[in-house]
DNA sequence: TTCTAATCGAGACGGTACGTCAAGTCTTGCC
DNA sequence: GGCAAGACTTGACGTACCGTCTCGATTAGAA
């Protein structure tokens, strides 16, 4: 029907606008009351302008976070994979907290009434990072400081599961979380040691 | 101003229909589709008779759920903690895969924009089951069977959060949960024993 | 179906604390914006009160205007036609300027979609007006001071038309109304005399 | 705050439509019946559209009779001051025993509480018509054929308020109306002549 | 460098649902 | 047994956005 655009003759100075607009607008109102008409008119741009490009507000709203994360959920290695993990998991927290936390969690919210959506956080947010921390958590276990009989997406999940947990049900506090004393006892688990 | 309506005139009759009739459009057209002007009419009542009796169509959705949610999320004590927290969370699992999951979902979606919502579903769905899951969990520490030093709300977390997490992220797929192994799992640690 | 109910038991306290409340609100808020939703909780009376005693919010604003003319437009008899008819009018203009006449265009709105509420007006106001004013004007027929080959019924017509006129149209303002030289005018005619 | 609409945009067929719609459904039910939902939907329009040209069901009421009214009331000058205003006065009584009277008496009505309506009233049908008449009048003033005395404006009134009186408030059949009598009566007045 | 076609802003449109108000009917206890 | 109280179904209100659809007015790339 309406043929694909090209991206070639896109306007840079409306795109940039339109994901300020989007995510300003999702910080200052909240994300539910965001709508495309308002982005529209505080971008300065038409409403076709943005359906030509994003196919929902779900789909704007995570690209424009996924703008703003920036390096905060890199992995670093420094050997230490306590402190590597604990470090990381503490920036997640930091972020999840900020303005881009707000907005994740209605981009979220959203994902679940839309497989796209959902299909955009996964490919865009979640699979990158878990591929990073797996590559992390596999040099961890050839140094021998992990199990070796567990995959790393589990194990993954197992670390990061609490987290969004918390930021999603909201059971306890997000501030609170002491993600050193998690990691720690993800690693050694509930079991009483002799 | 409005002074709330006394429960003792409330009509039974519409009380049930309404409640039936979200649940059924909810689950057949899904919970984003599901307005309170289609339930007023499937219920065969007026719009206000709803909006006298519920706040929002979160609330009104998660009452429809909790009503279905039965006995499947008790929790049994056998004396082998592994077996009861595993057999606990199939359960639970099954509940997520089921319509009641399916609808739970979007209340939970409505929950990340709706304060009232998050505080209901806490009240009505996690804490409950969150004190359930403690107290089960402190005989298994007093039997020795768990560790002593970890306040038993983040065991709760530890052990539940990786099937929400699947159950919204949908990284992985929550059919192949491995409840047993994932207990086990959090049970023993990520680090290696010797 | 629902049987006439019995005057002998109807309460007197309720009655008149509806037709009160009816006017007042009327008053106070317009009449587009009286309700009886707003006069049963004014009056301290159940809507069905309301109900089992007048038909509609026409009826009611009509008893309650009706109770409120008063002596304000009989019609004296001194002799004098030109001096009567002109007094009476002035009169009516005064009372259409007041809150009775605000009420009462309230009404007349009302009879103009509703033939119950224009049968009642007819009986309850114009018509009684018009056979005390017929009567003077027969006499003054007798008297010689007006044309014999009029029937009266048209003489009122052309008398009260213009007070109406004006109060419904608002094509001129009723306060500029001056009542003796329309009297005048119109019982001189509008041809030249020679 | 809302910006008023370009009419250069607007769509003809839809402000037909909704004309059309408007008076077919205020004659086929009563003017009170009429609603702007129904409207909408009879003219295959959205309600929002409607509310964006016109503010009230009275102004919309109002445009729709205005177009229907045509030459009817036009005010020939044959040189015989009675016949033409008997003609015209004929013509008036056969409109308002029309269809179009009929929504006219329900506009009229919605002007008694709705000022906007009233001054809509006046100045797109009484004043107009009222200007109309009082050049022919002062033709026929000039023409030693009206008192020289007397203001236009007030000889309208006289003419006219009679045909109101009976149109609003039913107190004698319209059709009776005996507009060349009714002249004669107003031109020579109610006292008699020596 | 001009032409021309895609993209742009603007915003009206047909719709859907919102949350509210009041209508008129009914049911339930109090007095 | 009439009455207050008020819950009920119904239906319309006026509003907010949706996503689609013209419109001219740029505007940038191909000719």
């Amino acid at each position: 029907m309406t043929p694909e655009p090209s991206p070639a003759r896109r306007s840079a100075r409306s795109h940039r606008a339109i994901l300020d607009a989007t995510f300003e607008l999702a910080v200052r109102n909240g994300y539910p009351k965001l709508t495309i008409e308002a982005i529209a008119a505080a971008a300065g741009v038409g409403k076709p302008t943005i359906y030509r490009w994003w196919p929902s507000k779900g789909a704007l709203a995570l690209e424009s976070i996924n703008e703003r994360m920036g390096t905060a959920t890199d992995f670093p290695d420094t050997g230490d994979v306590v402190a590597d993990l604990a470090g990381q998991i503490d920036n997640v927290v930091r972020l999840f907290n900020s303005d881009v936390g707000a907005v994740y969690r209605g981009v979220i919210a959203e994902a679940q009434g839309d497989p796209k959506v959902a299909a955009a956080v996964r490919e865009t947010i979640t699979e990158p990072r878990t591929r990073q921390c797996r590559a992390r958590l596999d040099r961890a276990v050839a140094a021998g400081q992990l199990r070796a009989d567990i995959p790393a997406r589990l194990m993954v999940e197992q670390l990061y599961a609490p987290v969004y947990y918390r930021f999603l049900l909201g059971t306890e506090p997000l501030d609170g979380f002491d993600a050193r004393a998690t990691v720690e006892r993800v690693l050694d688990g509930l079991r009483p040691r002799h």
